[in-house]
DNA sequence: GCATTTAAAATGTTGTTACATTTAATGTAT
DNA sequence: ATACATTAAATGTAACAACATTTTAAATGC
């Protein structure tokens, strides 16, 4: 069981380079899950990231630039993503009044249902895959931490 | 410190919520180092991937199937990313024997040379970045792999 | 043996990502 | 005030990924 059978390899280089690849895999494990279900609600996974970051400033606003700064993949492409959200009607788009450069982005009212939908079913989900006790949690929590430095 | 101070989010809705995020963040924080040494080597991180597998095989070869089954991030196009390393020369394709559907693909001189190479400061990397125990390492091994169930 | 089904890899297509560049607005120095 | 640098967001482009389809070979049923 664990890592090591998953992926067909016995050994590893140091019990460092077993976690990086675990977190690597793990990783990619609950992509895909989160993926699936994302699909289903016509979502991608950056698209319900930008969204739940909208939904966690809400009623405030937020620039293109505070959503490249939350979020968890740091792609570049944030703008775009927006662009697909608002063609959902699930944001909208209006100029900043402070700076004119900026864009403030605010979650619409069917973001904001579409989300609390959605939040139902990872409810379940979450709960149906997680295998790991509320302690566990914490400590796999502080180890990814630290592993960041 | 830590995830909650690194995306700026200061509830979860539950530690396990917190540690799956936590997981998709420390992804990303590797995948952005990881990317930027590979880069350097001229190649991405799916086709270092590959040839990593294929130096674990070694003198044995692997066909495209073996590869997929064995990739971490399970993505179809294993086909297209051994194309990649054929034109740089690091793979050699070959009808298998036994299969005349399959394909036969075995890491070259030059693609053992360039992994080698590649070990050394990969070595580097993980050593400075690293900042878990021995210990530490094998207990979140053990979590994540519980984690998945 | 011949038709049908399954399998392995490659390819076509579409959408997305990464990276560089552009456009427009603001800040700063003289 | 004007020139220059910086910043925010958008856009162009090339590479890449996801997903479906095609091609060729092997296995299976009759």
């Amino acid at each position: 069981m664990g890592i090591a059978e998953d992926i067909k390899q016995e050994k590893f280089k140091s019990e460092f380079t077993k976690a990086y690849i675990n977190v690597i895999y793990t990783n990619s494990w609950l992509n895909q899950g989160h993926t699936q279900l994302f699909k289903s609600f016509g979502l991608t996974t950056p698209q319900f990231n930008i969204l739940r970051i909208l939904r966690g400033q809400y009623p405030e606003p937020a620039t293109v630039n505070l959503l490249i700064d939350r979020m968890l993949d740091k792609s570049s492409n944030a703008s775009r993503i927006v662009d697909k959200l608002e063609q959902k009607k699930l944001v909208v788009r209006k100029q900043c009044k402070g700076d004119r450069r900026a864009v403030d982005v605010l979650i619409s009212q069917a973001g904001m249902d579409l989300l609390n939908e959605m939040d139902e079913k990872m409810d379940v989900w979450e709960q149906s895959n997680n295998h790991l006790t509320e302690k566990e949690a914490e400590e796999l929590n502080f180890l990814l931490d630290k592993m960041r430095g």
